[in-house]
DNA sequence: GCCGTTTTCGGCCCGACTGTTTTCAGTCG
């Protein structure tokens, strides 16, 4: 009996595990309990957050072991860990109680940015809000800026942050959109049954933010599609919304993330294929003879999607291009650019080890690192402003420096650069004094702090440092969280003008929640013949696997390796980072 | 609730900023 649990037993995510207890400790502050009780469950979780092993898989003394992790949260992890089968994650007791009294809408009010525990509490006992629509409307109709300790602006923050939640809720991260994806994907190649198929929409696009997975099937007939896709386990099919042609439906587990899966015959499949592909925008693009994309592609037999353009005489334009924006202008150009890919990558610029805030030791990234086959890591932690981050003091810089050169020594083909993430100070300024910034080979400036700002103060702050002789990336540069948090709203021309003047180069951070500089404003940075490095921000070494995120969105933006800065070899690069000292 | 050990109980508590106050609580990174 024991041993078939065991085997039932599915491994939560140290991510879904953490959640409960800071779910946890968001409950207790709601309840009004001790509050240091509360920095207890918040200590343990930023303790938690910092480990490699799988929490799922540690023994009660193990994670008693972890600092900040005593007898009552060791227990309540390991009750999560017993209480997590196949089919349902864990819980533990104490948090399935304070759930029963808690109305659960206040779960989605605490999501909103500007506003904590505190605050919605006092909008709980209050005002009696407990859903988003409730505070929603106190917030139309003004009471919100009513109650004590609240005003205009903190009811105008609320409501910003509602409409933002609004806006996110039915959308997924690419990264996220696309793992279920595959799963379809292959639950479709294991049947066996469809001759071709394809993905199409915003997951062949690439998009940063995806609602719906749109997949195109050949199949003998489309009840062949229908009964594949019924033995489909991790999906739910709208019967309502569902057609002969086309089956419509979301995924069980994230039932935000709708699906569609056309019928196409062999005859019509590459028509139907770039048809379902591209944006309106795109496909209504009027060719040389007048036609439309779409007139010249619908109800055409092709034999491959490439005939398409061939036919409306333009050069094959990829699929992440076709958003309808700049592909047509690109496609003019005599040469149209070649987009980079994972495979043009040299080094990997923008990372974190255990001397700020990463997971890994420096060595470990680095052997990882090569074992990627890259020639280089830029290793950039945080620099000492980044308290919270555990950013290194002048002492600690040079330490790091001195384990680096130990580390190529010992290593000569692969090299390690010094590099910092320096925070952009509220004045513009980098965060060490001159001596300090001439140690390292390379300094990646970003803004961390402070994010509330005007467009122009944000826009003269980065321009302040992009215009340091020490700055050489600007790392993203508007600080936005997808599906989130906004962005500090910038004037992109005027901060890449101001790159271009300097010739510093600008991150894309690889960061699926990031993806920043957004890919509409890399075809201006590369007008203005600036570099871009395409950056992990990996904070342990499966962060580097990122990367490829990065290079999805650097196609979008229509970037080729000749103006990738970390395509750039090692000997390269180093004279890139040299011509700017 | 965790930690330390000069402590088995008492202390834990970053810093800047914002928006609300009229001296500070709440929030964030």
């Amino acid at each position: 009996m024991h041993k078939i649990k065991s085997v039932l037993q599915t491994t939560m995510t140290n991510n879904q595990i953490i959640a409960l207890l800071d779910t946890y400790a968001d409950l207790l502050e709601l309840h009004n309990e001790n509050e240091f009780k509360i920095r207890s469950y918040r200590a343990g979780v930023f303790h938690l957050e910092k480990i490699t092993q799988n929490i799922s898989q540690l023994s009660l003394n193990e994670l008693k072991a972890i600092p900040s992790v005593g007898k009552s949260i060791a227990e309540k992890l390991n009750e999560i860990n017993q209480n997590s089968t196949q089919n349902t994650l864990g819980s533990f007791l104490d948090l399935d109680n304070i759930l029963k009294i808690t109305p659960i809408g206040l779960l989605d009010i605490l999501k909103i940015k500007g506003i904590g525990t505190k605050k919605v509490r006092v909008l709980w006992k209050e005002l009696d809000i407990t859903t988003v629509e409730a505070l929603f409307e106190a917030c139309e109709n003004d009471k919100v800026a009513e109650v004590k300790g609240f005003g205009e602006k903190t009811q105008e923050t609320i409501k910003n942050g509602l409409l933002f939640m609004a806006f996110s809720s039915e959308k997924s991260l690419y990264n996220d959109a696309e793992k279920y994806a595959l799963q379809l994907e292959k639950h479709i190649r294991d049947s066996n049954f469809f001759d071709m198929h394809s993905f199409a929409g915003q997951i062949r696009r690439k998009t940063e933010i995806v609602d719906t997975v749109v997949m195109l099937v050949c199949p003998p007939t489309p009840t062949d599609m229908h009964n594949v896709l019924a033995e489909c386990d991790f999906i739910e099919k709208n019967n309502q919304k569902s057609g002969v042609f086309v089956w419509r439906g979301a995924f069980k587990e994230n039932n935000q993330l709708k699906i569609e899966v056309y019928f196409a015959n062999q005859a019509d499949f590459y028509s139907r294929l770039f048809l379902l592909t591209g944006t309106n925008e795109h496909l209504s693009h009027t060719t040389e003879n007048g036609k439309t994309l779409l007139q010249i592609a619908l109800n055409q037999t092709f034999v491959v999607e490439e005939d398409i353009f061939i036919k409306a005489n333009l050069p094959y334009i990829a699929p992440e291009l076709r958003e309808g924006l700049f592909e047509f202008e690109l496609a003019k150009k005599p040469n149209m650019p070649v987009l980079i890919t994972e495979k043009d990558l040299k080094g990997s610029l923008h990372n974190h080890s255990t001397y700020s805030d990463g997971k890994n030791t420096l060595k470990e990234m680095a052997d990882y690192c090569q074992s990627l086959g890259y020639e280089y890591l830029g290793i950039t932690d945080h620099s000492k402003a980044a308290f919270y981050a555990n950013g290194l003091s002048e002492k600690r810089v040079q330490e790091q420096h001195t384990e680096i050169d130990l580390l190529n020594a010992q290593n000569p083909h692969f090299h390690i650069f010094k590099g910092i993430e320096a925070d952009i100070l509220n004045d513009g300024k980098l965060d060490y004094d001159t001596e300090t910034l001439k140690t390292f080979d390379f300094v990646v400036a970003s803004i961390h702090s402070n994010l509330k700002m005007s467009k122009e103060k944000a826009t003269e702050r980065l321009i302040k440092a992009i215009e340091s002789p020490f700055t050489t990336i600007l790392g993203h540069p508007t600080g936005r969280l997808l599906l989130r948090r906004e962005g500090y709203p910038i004037d992109f021309h005027k901060v890449i003008d101001a790159c271009a003047a300097n010739k510093v180069a600008i991150e894309i951070n690889a960061h699926p929640l990031r993806l920043d500089l957004d890919w509409r404003y890399v075809h201006y940075a590369l007008e203005k013949d600036v570099f871009i490095a395409i950056n992990p921000d990996a904070h342990d070494i499966l962060g580097f696997h990122k990367t490829q995120f990065g290079v999805h969105i650097a196609r979008k933006g229509g970037l080729y390796k000749e103006k990738c800065l970390n395509a750039l070899s090692k000997e390269e690069i180093k004279a890139f980072f040299q011509q700017k000292k």
